[in-house]
DNA sequence: CTATTATTTCCATAATTGTCGAAATATCGA
DNA sequence: TCGATATTTCGACAATTATGGAAATAATAG
């Protein structure tokens, strides 16, 4: 993972809105959830999810897929995944001291 | 970890230059380095890296200890694995994908 | 095709953040 | 104490970001 796209993920997670979108897509799993649901469930108004939602998706953190008049995000564990390894990568000078699985979710 | 202290470690890492400084202190590990070391490394300002230890001091991903004339900072490998567990927690509603040794460091 | 619902774009505004020179403040060695 | 080195504060500016209403743009059901 480059740095840029480090970057872009932790500045979209570091936002108390979009934090809570990740978290509530996070909890929902692979199947996701569409725009107008993820807005009722944290009482945003249309226009600002839909910035947020444009920024977690620019960073690769979700992934939109459409559904008939819906469209559906779900979190994109890869890049989670992906984020974990870069932060921790050559921790203590590469001494042991990583366990080896440090995956966020089994399932990406 | 509150959201709010999440939030705030989040913003800390999302900054190229704060970003360095924290990975340089992954790598250097607990011992860690004073503050013109950091500047000559990675080519900042004094100014600037002040302002920027601050913010991950504060985000308290780093510690600050005087030792002599200098100030040598550290990461602080709790915050890190907090942060790690906050991320994914309830991960796919709580379904079994997490591996349970999910730490950075084995030094924290 | 039309009505309806879902989502995004546009816009203006307010607030926050990054940058770095210059000056101020530590802390110590001699 | 004096001089040298380390670090922080101050200040001003440019750039980025969050917010949400109103209008525009999908997408589909009937």
């Amino acid at each position: 993972m480059e740095t840029k796209n480090v970057i872009l993920a932790l500045a979209a997670l570091a936002q108390e809105s979009r934090l809570g979108v990740f978290r509530l897509l996070v909890r929902i799993g692979p199947e996701g959830l569409n725009a107008s649901k993820i807005a009722e469930e944290l009482s945003l108004p249309p226009s600002s999810l839909s910035f947020h939602l444009k920024v977690l998706a620019h960073a690769g953190l979700i992934i939109p897929r459409q559904e008939g008049r819906f469209i559906i995000y779900a979190v994109n564990f890869k890049t989670m995944n992906s984020l974990m390894v870069f932060l921790t990568d050559s921790c203590c000078g590469g001494n042991p001291c990583i366990p080896k699985s440090n995956l966020v979710c089994a399932t990406a």
